[in-house]
DNA sequence: TCTGGGGTCCTATGACTT
DNA sequence: TCTGAAGTCATAGGACCC
């Protein structure tokens, strides 16, 4: 028997009017509740019922609350200071990205025992499509409801799941079942489920769009619908204004699509201070070089673009990309092309507050043409980066690195350490 | 102590090709 | 031969999401 709170999301169901048929509704939104914080309460467990934040860093954001410290008026996204203020007595904890993406793994394979058809959007939620597992496991509902009980008792944290039709329609059900619920939105009750909801509670619309379309007098999605298509078009350009238009009316075409491969993979450091030394900001890129083409070969990868992001001071950000003759996953090559990016920019010790690195343009590392000769000089580089991957997994990410991220006074001969 | 770090997608613009 | 339209690529920026 289900311990879920089945009833409590019932009765969501009967307030906003809807039947709770899912019939047709193939498309489950899975959300993990406050999840960063979620995973601490597991190890923590004296915390619970307490207001807890994990964040992090003296120029930090808040990255997960419970909803004992929602309750305050702290939400993800804002900044640490203004959190410890809104809730003085909240509990803090620095987050543990690796035990995270170890939870998330978990959870995803729970999914995927129940359909090969997982789309996850990031750590903590994903789209599954069930109407490949209907026979063997049960109506939509019967599923999800299984799903909760097992992530809940596999995983120790609690999960919130909309099913509907549509992907974007499945999403929002599972929002408006937080935390901790179920709810069907059914093909018949799409329509007016999703014309009940204000217009900023839609996929796509930030604080921007948002401005946009309370300029134009459109409040609720119900006003959007209502809207001609071109008078939204002219507003928020083509693309945006028609999508927009179509999901107002329910309508969204876009289906679950498992696992695709990544389109880029970036790394970027927000200084303690900012800094305006060019000497610490080229190590700086070093270091995220490093990283990111370490990652890129991980996943077999080659990048045929690199792009520097810099962040001043007064947090205007600017980026400038360089496109390589031949594609690389050697951090060394990332680290040129940042490099001579940023030297192009000709700054004369302005006050940078952030830099970054992103490899795109990434292809498998089999069908890239890669024309390596055997003894040439790339080829050598390769091999010694490879064997750092190598060492890193076995000793622990850091050992081996580049001399000039070395201290100096613990140096010795490390300088050979980082190519050989 | 204002504002992280990882992404995706869209748009505009200029160069270049056809 | 000149001009223009249309497509593509590289680049930069911005909105948005979690």
């Amino acid at each position: 028997m289900s311990r879920r709170q089945v009833g409590r999301a019932d009765g969501r169901a009967a307030a906003l009017g809807l039947t709770g048929d899912d019939t047709g509704c193939t498309v489950l939104h899975a959300d993990m509740d406050a999840f960063y914080a979620s995973v601490e309460l597991r190890s923590r467990p004296e915390l619970k019922g307490l207001p807890v934040i994990v964040g992090g860093g003296t120029r930090g954001v808040v990255l997960s609350a419970t909803y004992e410290a929602r309750r305050s008026g702290v939400h993800a996204a804002m900044p640490m200071g203004r959190a410890r203020r809104l809730c003085p007595q909240a509990v803090i904890i620095q987050p543990s990205h690796g035990q995270y993406a170890e939870v998330s793994r978990g959870v995803m394979e729970v999914f995927r025992s129940i359909t090969p058809a997982v789309e996850p959007l990031s750590l903590d939620e994903a789209f599954l499509d069930v109407s490949g597992a209907l026979r063997r496991l049960g109506s939509p509902s019967a599923i999800a409801t299984a799903l909760r009980d097992r992530i809940a008792d596999e995983q120790g944290i609690t999960v919130s799941v909309g099913v509907a039709a549509s992907k974007f329609v499945a999403k929002l059900a599972s929002s408006a079942a937080k935390p901790d619920g179920l709810l069907v939105v059914g093909v018949a009750d799409t329509v007016p489920f999703v014309h009940s909801l204000p217009v900023a509670d839609l996929w796509g619309v930030g604080p921007k769009t948002h401005e946009v379309l309370t300029r134009l007098g459109l409040t609720t999605v119900a006003d959007l619908a209502h809207t001609p298509v071109r008078t939204l078009e002219r507003a928020l350009g083509q693309a945006q204004g028609a999508h927009l238009h179509e999901l107002a009316w329910g309508r969204d075409p876009r289906s679950v699509v498992p696992e695709t491969r990544g389109k880029s993979i970036s790394a970027d450091e927000t200084f303690s201070r900012d800094v305006d030394d060019p000497r610490v900001v080229h190590r700086e890129l070093l270091r995220l070089s490093e990283r990111v083409a370490a990652r890129v070969r991980g996943e077999g990868m080659v990048a045929r673009t690199v792009v520097l992001k810099v962040r001043f001071a007064d947090f205007t950000t600017i980026t400038r990309s360089r496109t390589l003759r031949q594609p690389t996953d050697l951090g060394r090559d990332v680290h040129a092309a940042a490099v001579q990016a940023f030297d192009g920019l000709g700054l004369d010790r302005a006050r940078i507050r952030l830099v970054g690195v992103k490899a795109e343009g990434l292809q498998p590392l089999e069908t890239a043409p890669l024309q390596l000769e055997l003894g040439a000089p790339e080829h050598g580089w390769r091999d010694a980066e490879r064997a750092v991957d190598d060492l890193s997994r076995r000793f622990g990410a850091g050992v081996v690195r580049p001399g000039t991220l070395v201290d100096r006074k613990s140096a010795g001969r490390a300088h050979e350490a980082g190519h050989h």
